[in-house]
RNA sequence: GCCGAUGUGGCUCAGUGGCAGAGCAGCUGAUUCGUAAUCAGCAGGUCGCCGGUUCAAGUCCGGCCAUCGGCUCCA
């Protein structure tokens, strides 16, 4: 007999060779309909695994995340054997669980297209009929080799192949079709229920660009079809929050053909964007910062001397002023420099914090633009803080700290990562140690949690970079904090110490919104156009029933107008609910219908954008209301 | 840059080789109305661009550009 542990502390005896599943149909029938995966002894285990120890066990079912990637890990093999059904000449590459589903890499000489996926979606419908047992198999290098060689899998044979010598290798099976794959997998095909073949895309085998393109099939898999409608319709309502539609319907900010990466702020983003701006400065007065303002073109000269001609040509612009050659700034950074290097500095001076809305035009290739969120020219709310070595700590905290009051004032949630030397980089292997061994400490003394990204760092020094989500979930990098020992270095930076010598300073780069056009993207899909008072372009609109309180209108809008609030009118002669149905699609967080009652008594009738009417109140009442949720940037 | 898809009025979209359409928005007029769409009329298009096939191209073919979804890359 084996005893298992539950997680409510109870212990059941089974029979030796006990399935899992047999296991969860003994606790409830229920539970073994639901159960997707189980965890034994902390190892995620099939629910067909036979049972020979005692043990802890822990039964997932989908709500899991670890539970939903097998499921949708069963998924794609379900989605490559149809494939292969269809068309048997698919060579077969990789096909993870993400997400929100799964995707699987094919090589064929088919091009798939949207139309074929009603076809596989059939063929996988009738797999999951025949309800097939996904067997494990274990089996030598060899043997594996042996068999993928045969079968022409090229890929897999180069996966076998890079698998450590120690890994166990094993294919799993389900009806005719194998798979290399470490598992585990649901029990049966016919565990699975809803599935949706999603997108196309191509995708280079292993990411690399100098290798072959592969085709993958993005789709997505629930255990009810009542899972996937919701998911499909909250994607729809994800569309309903894209910035480049609310950037249009809002009239923010166009791109057009004859700019592509170029964005136009049209006069209500400009609101937004002042105020933005405003409150960036105001913070960083508050935070002891400096502003400068660099030019937008310099000379080559210079950029070969920051580095940036060899490490970052690609990415840059030039022209040629009277037969010199010049570059359009990728970054503020060697300008600043210059900045520097107009004064001789002491070492009380430092930190020097010295800030720039800088506008950079970096070259991105034609493929990766995407609204505001990735441009060809937008504004760095720079910063590069100069500083002494010991200084460092505290300077990276003091922005951790910043990042934080600007991300929480909109109720952002973020992640952060950390990024290490790039193989195109410059300096000494010491100096890149201690710069990130810097960055860590900052982190580790805030306790912040963070991820790593080995090789990702800029290519003068490490960062920490911090993402926000889009409407779709997918994350962007916004703040960014880099440590950087090579451009006080290149441009010789200078400050007089206690001893009367000269040392070098270290130096930060860093920005909080990251890019401003990148960040009213995150923030128009955060409040899906809603912004907060302060930040709306327009905060009030008054709307008078009938001709009869034009005039009241009129004097109304002087009245909030004196008062600094952004207000308009809506004079035309249409019904109250026609204006203020426009009212609510342009998001306008207050919308005062004024009739005969309200000009009678002198009041307003105030309608909030999600609160509906709040009734009528005098205007001074309004406006001490609307004046208090602006100063507090109320969310 | 690479893979796939898409490109018709300001917006959303119909139009499968034979006279370029609809709804919304806009303009004009009527209507004066109480919390998400009043009615009527008018105007608006080199069908992304260039080339080809054809008696005839929005429609078929080729090239380019842009956009969308990915890959790679990054704020």
């Amino acid at each position: 007999m084996v005893s298992i542990s539950l997680k409510d502390g109870s212990q059941r005896e089974y029979p030796k060779g006990v399935t899992l599943l047999q296991v969860a149909q003994d606790i409830s029938p229920r539970l073994a309909k639901n159960a997707v995966i189980g965890v034994f002894n902390g190892e995620l285990t099939g629910l067909n695994t036979m049972i020979y120890e005692d043990g802890d066990l822990d039964l997932l079912m989908f709500e899991d995340q670890q539970a939903a990637d097998v499921y949708r890990h069963s998924s794609s093999h379900v989605m490559a054997q149809a494939v292969k059904r269809l068309w048997p000449e698919t060579k077969l590459a990789i096909g993870p669980a993400i997400d929100r589903g799964f995707y699987y890499d094919f090589d064929s000489s088919h091009t798939f297209t949207p139309e074929d996926f009603a076809l596989i979606e059939k063929e996988m419908n009738a797999i999951i009929k025949a309800d097939y047992p996904f067997v494990r198999k274990e089996l030598s290098r060899e043997e594996a080799l042996d068999y993928f060689s045969k079968q022409d899998e090229v890929y897999k044979v180069e996966l076998i192949q890079d698998l450590p010598e120690d890994a166990t290798i094993s294919l799993y099976q389900q009806g005719e079709f194998v798979d290399l794959c470490a598992g585990p997998h649901v029990p049966s095909t016919g565990k699975l229920k809803a599935l949706k073949l999603m997108s196309l895309a191509g995708a280079y085998w292993r990411g690399r660009e100098d290798n072959p393109m592969l085709q993958r099939i993005y789709a997505t898999s629930f255990p009810k079809k009542s899972m996937l409608d919701e998911y499909l319709h909250k994607l729809e309502e994800a569309k309903k929050r894209d910035h480049r539609r609310l950037g249009r319907e809002l009239g923010l900010f166009t791109i057009v053909e004859e700019g592509p990466g170029f964005p136009f702020f049209m006069p209500k983003g400009m609101i937004l964007r002042n105020e933005l701006e405003n409150f960036w400065r105001e913070e960083h007065r508050k935070a002891g910062y400096q502003e400068v303002r660099t030019p937008i073109i310099l000379s080559r000269e210079l950029w070969e001397r920051s580095g940036h001609w060899d490490h970052y040509q690609e990415n840059m612009y030039f022209t040629t002023i009277d037969e010199g050659d010049y570059a359009i700034k990728p970054m503020n950074c060697p300008g600043g420099m210059i900045i520097y290097k107009q004064d001789l500095h002491s070492y009380r001076e430092l930190p020097i914090r010295m800030g720039e809305l800088g506008l950079v035009h970096r070259h991105e290739l034609s493929g990766v633009l995407h609204g505001l969120m990735r441009v060809r020219a937008f504004t760095q709310d720079d910063a590069h803080i100069f500083m002494l070595p010991e200084q460092i700590i505290d300077e990276i905290k003091g922005v951790i700290d910043l990042v934080d009051r600007f991300y929480s004032l909109f109720g952002f949630p973020y992640h952060v990562e950390l990024s290490t030397r790039p193989e195109d980089s410059m300096g000494t292997e010491e100096d890149w140690e201690i710069a990130t061994n810097a960055l860590i400490q900052a982190l580790n003394e805030k306790g912040i949690e963070y991820i790593v990204n080995e090789g990702d760092g800029a290519f003068y020094g490490p960062k920490i970079d911090f993402h926000l989500q889009d409407s779709l979930d997918r994350t962007w990098q916004c703040g960014t904090i880099q440590l950087d020992f090579q451009m006080p270095e290149k441009f010789d930076l200078t400050y007089i110490g206690e001893d009367g010598e000269k040392h070098r300073p270290v130096m930060i780069h860093r920005v909080i919104y990251g890019s401003i056009e990148r960040f009213i993207g995150i923030l128009t899909e955060h409040f899906a156009g809603a912004f907060p008072t302060w930040l709306a372009p327009l905060q009030v609109r008054v709307m008078p029933i009938t001709e009869r309180q034009h005039d009241y209108a009129l004097q109304v809008r002087a009245e909030l107008e004196k008062q600094d609030i952004r207000v308009d009118s809506d004079l035309r002669s249409e019904k109250i609910g026609y204006k203020i149905r426009e009212g609510q699609l342009q998001k306008i967080p207050y919308l005062l219908i004024l009739g005969d009652k309200e000009k009678e008594a002198d009041t307003v009738a105030v309608r909030h954008r999600k609160q509906g009417d709040i009734g009528a109140m005098p205007l001074a009442e309004f406006i001490s209301k609307i004046k208090k949720e602006i100063n507090e940037k109320a969310l």
